[in-house]
DNA sequence: GTCCAAACAAGTAAAGACGT
DNA sequence: ACGTCTTTACTTGTTTGGAC
């Protein structure tokens, strides 16, 4: 079977810019310079004969075409990343999991975590901020009070009041396996406790 | 508070380099 | 030859800081 596909990178550059609404940070995600960001994007448009996005000066947006275009792009990555991630030997999955540094991370039972996932190895970061995210140092991000950021899922982890505590996905891959059951165990996990004599500062890998 | 100029930021287009 | 990327020059709107 023949698909008509555009090409797969121009589809990158549209879903990365479509997530941030922005070249320079797609660009920034993908590794590339805006104006191939842009190139790809414009040739993805030309290719479509439909204009995805509308340029308006220091500000991208989604044309009803690139509304309509996104998810099901957005879904196919999803499904790509889902069947490689299939496709590896166990344990060979590395979720790398940025914290902010205030987090206490004694409450993360990172050996309960494996013993129920031998699947998937987790890697902390700490501290880390959503420019670790953007920057793809880390896969999801545990963060303080970011409840909304373009592009990213953000789901409250904690039930308490205030900032509160945050899981920062990318939306193209907030649906995958390993980040999904990172998610649900987070939620499993006990409310914190107070901080009194928490020494933060662990950086290291951590595999199954 | 308003005006203005300079600096800054973001995107576009064209030319050329590079790898296959 | 082709696809992809970088570099450079350019345009345009925003921000900032100083003068009035």
């Amino acid at each position: 079977m023949t698909y008509a596909l555009p090409p797969l990178n121009a589809l990158r550059a549209f879903e990365a810019a479509a997530r941030h609404l922005s070249f320079k940070l797609a660009a920034h995600e993908l590794h590339v310079t805006p104006g191939a960001v842009g190139q790809q994007v414009k040739a993805l448009e030309a290719r479509l004969g439909v204009q995805l996005f509308e340029r308006l000066h220091k500000q991208l947006i989604l044309t009803e075409a690139g509304q309509a275009y996104l998810p099901g792009i957005s879904e196919g990555f999803r499904h790509i990343a889902d069947a490689t991630s299939q496709l590896k030997p166990a344990g060979t999955v590395l979720l790398q999991v940025g914290v902010h540094g205030s987090y206490d991370l004694r409450r993360l039972d990172l050996a309960a975590f494996r013993s129920t996932h031998a699947e998937i190895g987790v890697r902390m970061l700490q501290p880390a901020g959503l420019h670790e995210l953007v920057e793809g140092k880390v896969d999801v991000l545990i963060a303080r009070g970011v409840s909304r950021h373009p592009g990213y899922r953000c789901e409250r982890i904690d039930e308490g009041s205030g900032a509160g505590d945050w899981l920062v996905a990318p939306e193209g891959t907030a649906d995958c396996p390993e980040i999904v059951s990172f998610r649900a165990w987070l939620r499993a996990l006990p409310a914190a406790k107070p901080l009194a004599d928490r020494r933060p500062r662990l950086v290291g890998g951590v595999r199954s």
